[in-house]
DNA sequence: GATAAGTCGAACATCACTGTTCGACTTATC
DNA sequence: GATAAGTCGAACAGTGATGTTCGACTTATC
């Protein structure tokens, strides 16, 4: 697939795969995270980190595509435009609050260290889900239509990105999270 | 009131002022900014801030006090305890979205970069009024008991986060923010 | 209008991070 | 088991932030 000159060796595509891990924890939970932190989250040398991803910018950056491949992924997999859109809302929540989430906070994190144009795109990409749904669900008459869609958006990922953190600080129990969203904003969002 | 040993001139009290102004915003729209962007955003020099305010921790702990103070004096305004417990919330909103909410980035900051176990004191003062708001809405029938309250609270503060910052982008216009905060929280905490 | 208080620019030391180079070493791969 | 690919530590230069010091200057205040 990905085969520019020659192959590379199975121990360097562990290697990446690893860097690519740690640092999606650490960009998450720390976004100042060092080069050199992240090298030792990952278990390897600096040096190896650069020889991989010449520049922190790179890096956040292959970390962002593989996010959003993987996001693009987990909604496709939740069929978002089948069925009644409440139930899609559902199943859309429990399978990706947490994907979605990670998505949310390196996108901001890009957005403010690569102060990207092109970035919105793709970001749309994966937004752009929700808000069809939302839209469905509208005109399915079941969410409301007193408020601008913009800001239903906002609802969804703003109380995701609240359940991930209360997750985080153990306010909330992992297993909770999807249950005490789709309580929260199915009753937000529904019309009257 | 505050007189250590000689009384502070009265341009100094000026740029004392002008700092505290200044790093709130530079604080609340880039939680990175230097001291010495504080400074020129300030108008004054980086010395003059230095000579105020001897490091980062103390600047930012100071201005911490000062939104903690006023955060805590426009939510004793708002009457919390009085009257029905939706009516209050309604006015809490429409009075104090905009400083809770500077109040929660400058929380997240101080978090990360004092890292406080006594901070979380002063931040339950504030927290606190809108949890106790919370729960007497609950014993009135009126908000929701079947979500943690910790959950409900995160909510309120989210969503409040999440309308600041579609303020900030122009997503949604300020004079829209408290009604349509209040449209989707009370609708959201509302008891069936 | 004298004096103390305050401002400010320039320059300094220190520190942490970025990215790079080198050379020795290890390990996958044929 | 030879070779190329990959790893790694040490050491380097560059940058940008933090605090500090100095000395000249301005400005409240009595």
């Amino acid at each position: 697939m990905a085969t520019t000159e020659t192959r590379r060796r199975a121990d360097a595509e562990r290697n990446i795969a690893a860097i690519l891990d740690a640092a999606l924890v650490c960009f998450t939970e720390e976004p100042q995270a060092s080069m050199a932190a992240i090298a030792r989250a990952a278990g390897v040398g600096r040096v190896t980190l650069y020889a991989h991803f010449p520049s922190r910018e790179v890096l956040l950056a292959a970390v962002l595509d593989r996010t959003i491949a993987q996001a693009g992924e987990v909604i496709r997999a939740a069929a978002p435009s089948e069925g009644p859109a409440t139930t899609a809302l559902r199943r859309l929540l429990r399978s990706s609050w947490h994907v979605l989430d990670q998505h949310r906070q390196l996108f901001d994190l890009a957005q403010r260290e690569l102060g990207s144009p092109n970035l919105r795109e793709r970001h749309r990409q994966v937004v752009d889900h929700v808000e069809d749904l939302l839209v469905r669900g509208q005109q399915e008459g079941v969410f409301r239509t007193d408020l601008p869609i913009t800001w239903l958006v906002t609802t969804v990922y703003s109380l995701l990105h609240a359940a991930a953190e209360d997750v985080n600080t153990g306010q909330l129990r992992a297993d909770e999270a999807a249950e005490v969203l789709e309580a929260t904003l199915l009753q937000a969002l529904e019309s009257r």
